[in-house]
DNA sequence: ATGTGC
C-alpha cells in the first residue's frame, strides 16, 4: 500500500539538515497534515526550507521554520585541514574509489592523528567500512559504526567433523531452537550480569533501552549476522590453546548489540552532528570530545553495548554447547566495530576507531570470516604500526544489497550453495557468496598484518530471512 | 545495523 508518510530520507533530499529539525518536521506533518497527499506535504516542506523566515508565525509550520533558523545561527563550522595526513591502504586495487575518498576526508579532520584502510574496505557513512582512524581525545560515533560492538565468536569442540554429516538434521534443529533472528526473541531470555550494570540507571538514554536489551539478549538480529556449524581446522601447531592440528566441529557467530547499540549510536551521532558542525562532505564524522560530558557518556554507553554484544555471543555458544552436550575446547572472539584507547607510534594515547576492522595488535587473536562458501580465518595480530594494529573484518562486499537482489537469481544461488555442500536456513540473495570479495585475495593483502592459525569452513548456516525485515526464514 | 523512526 502506498504511504503518504514523509520519511527522514525524503527530508534530507529536500535539503533538510541532520538533527532535530527532521523529527520536528515529521511530527508536524504527520500531525496537522495527516491524510494529505505526499506531494502536498513535500511541497509545503520545500517551501519552508526555501524561506523559513516567512513561516515563523505560521499556525502549523512555525516550529519547523524556527528549528531551521536556529540551526543556521548555530552553524559554526569546524574547518577541515587543507592537507590530509598520509595513511596506508592495504589492497588498494580492490577498493572502490568512494571508500578511499571517504578515508581521505577523514584524514583531514583536525582531531585525526593517523589512519589506515583495510583490504575489505567499502563505502559507508562517514568513515568507510574497513576504515581505521586514530584521533586525539575525541570519539566519532560514525567511525565506530551503527552496530556498536558487532563481533565474531568461535568455539571448537572435541568432536570429529564427520559429526556434521551424520547429524545435519539434528544440528539444523539445534540452530533453529537455540538462535533467534529478525525480530524474534527468546521467550525466556537468559540473565546476564551486563544487564545489572549501573550505566542503565546513570545514563539517561539507557534507561529507556534496558527493557528491550533484556528481551533481545542472546539474539542475533539481521543483515549479515549468522550462527553456523562448520569445520574448524587448526593449522598452527604452536597455537594458544595447545590444540593438536587437525579438524574439529566448530561454531561461528557474527552479530552485534541489537537495538541497544543501534539506539546509542543514533542518539550520540545526532548529538555529535548537532554540536560539531563540519563541512557537508565530512558531516558524518562529527566527534564528541572525551573531555565533555557527552563524550564520556558515549564512551561508557559504547562500552556497555560492546559488553552486551559479547554477552549475546556467549549465550548463543552456551545454548549450543548445552545442546551438543559438550564444553568447547576453546573460544576466540573479537569486536570489529568499536573504539579503544591505545598508544600510537610515539607512545601518545589516541582513540583508535575500527569500523569493520579486526584488532591485530601483536599476539591479539581474532576471526576474519569469508563467505558462506569460503573459509574464515583464525588470526594472530602482528602489531604492524602502519596498519594501526588492525586487519580486515571479512572479505568485504563487492555488490550492494540492492544490486544483489536485482541481478542474482535464487535458483542460481541455491545451485551454487548446493554444489558447495552448504545448507542455509534463512538468508537472502543480498548475502549470497558472490556479493563478497575473494577472501584469499583479501588475506593475501594482509600477510604483514596477521598470521593465520586456522580456518573455519561453514557447513550449516542460519541467517535472517530476507522477505521483509523481521520475517524469519 | 535498527520495530525504517526522530
Amino acid at each position: 500500500m502506498a504511504t503518504t508518510k514523509i520519511s527522514g530520507k525524503e527530508l534530507r533530499q529536500l535539503g533538510y539538515p541532520e538533527g532535530k529539525v527532521i523529527g520536528i518536521a515529521i511530527k508536524v506533518l504527520e500531525g496537522k497534515y495527516k491524510g494529505k497527499s505526499k506531494k502536498h506535504k513535500l511541497e509545503l516542506l520545500g517551501s519552508v526550507i526555501k524561506a523559513p523566515e516567512y513561516y515563523l508565525k505560521h499556525d502549523s509550520l512555525a516550529p519547523i521554520a524556527k528549528s531551521l533558523i536556529i540551526k543556521t545561527e548555530h552553524n559554526e563550522t569546524v574547518e577541515l585541514n587543507k592537507n590530509r595526513l598520509d595513511y596506508h591502504i592495504y589492497g588498494a586495487e580492490g577498493i572502490e574509489p568512494g571508500a578511499i575518498n571517504q578515508m581521505e576526508i577523514a584524514m583531514k579532520l583536525p582531531v585525526t592523528k593517523a589512519g589506515a584502510l583495510m583490504p575489505d574496505a567499502h563505502q559507508g557513512y562517514g568513515l568507510p567500512i574497513g576504515g581505521v582512524l586514530a584521533t586525539d581525545n575525541a570519539v566519532i560515533p560514525y567511525a565506530v559504526g551503527v552496530d556498536i560492538g558487532c563481533r565474531m565468536c568461535m568455539t571448537v569442540y572435541d568432536i570429529h567433523p564427520e559429526f556434521l554429516e551424520q547429524n545435519s538434521e539434528k544440528l539444523k534443529k539445534m540452530l533453529i531452537d537455540n538462535t533467534k533472528f529478525g525480530n524474534e526473541v527468546f521467550k525466556r531470555p537468559m540473565d546476564h550480569e551486563v544487564l545489572e550494570r549501573n550505566d542503565f540507571n546513570e545514563i539517561n538514554i539507557l534507561k529507556s533501552l534496558k527493557d528491550r536489551a533484556y528481551s533481545q539478549i542472546g539474539s542475533s538480529g539481521g543483515g549479515n549476522h549468522f550462527v553456523e556449524f562448520g569445520v574448524g581446522e587448526i593449522t598452527d601447531a604452536d597455537n594458544e590453546w595447545q590444540l593438536p592440528t587437525g579438524k574439529y566441529l566448530a561454531v561461528l557467530s557474527h552479530s552485534g548489540s541489537r537495538g541497544l547499540g543501534a539506539n546509542i549510536a543514533r542518539h550520540y551521532t545526532k548529538l555529535a552532528m548537532d554540536k560539531c558542525r563540519l563541512p557537508k562532505v565530512a558531516q558524518h564524522l562529527a566527534w564528541l570530545g572525551l573531555d565533555t560530558e557527552d563524550g564520556i557518556e558515549y564512551w561508557n554507553a559504547m562500552n556497555l553495548a560492546g559488553d552486551y554484544a559479547s554477552a549475546c555471543h556467549h549465550q548463543i555458544h552456551d545454548r549450543l554447547s548445552a545442546s551438543i552436550g559438550e564444553k568447547p575446547l576453546m573460544m576466540v572472539e573479537n569486536h570489529h566495530n568499536f573504539a579503544w584507547k591505545e598508544l600510537d607510534r610515539f607512545d601518545n594515547e589516541v582513540i583508535v576507531h575500527r569500523k569493520g576492522a579486526t584488532p591485530a595488535g601483536k599476539g591479539v587473536l581474532g576471526i576474519i570470516p569469508g563467505s558462506m562458501t569460503s573459509p574464515g580465518f583464525i588470526v594472530r595480530g602482528k602489531g604492524l604500526v602502519d596498519s594501526l594494529n588492525s586487519a580486515s573484518h571479512g572479505a568485504g562486499r563487492v555488490m550492494s544489497r540492492r544490486k544483489a537482489k536485482e541481478t542474482l537469481s535464487k535458483n542460481e544461488v541455491d545451485r551454487h550453495l548446493k554444489q558447495a555442500g552448504i545448507e542455509v536456513i534463512g538468508s537472502g540473495l543480498d548475502e549470497a557468496p558472490m556479493v563478497y570479495k575473494n577472501i584469499y585475495q583479501v588475506m593475501a593483502h594482509q600477510t604483514k598484518l596477521v598470521d593465520v592459525l586456522g580456518t573455519f569452513t561453514p557447513r550449516i548456516i542460519r541467517m535472517c530471512g530476507d522477505k521483509r525485515f523481521g520475517e524469519v526464514d
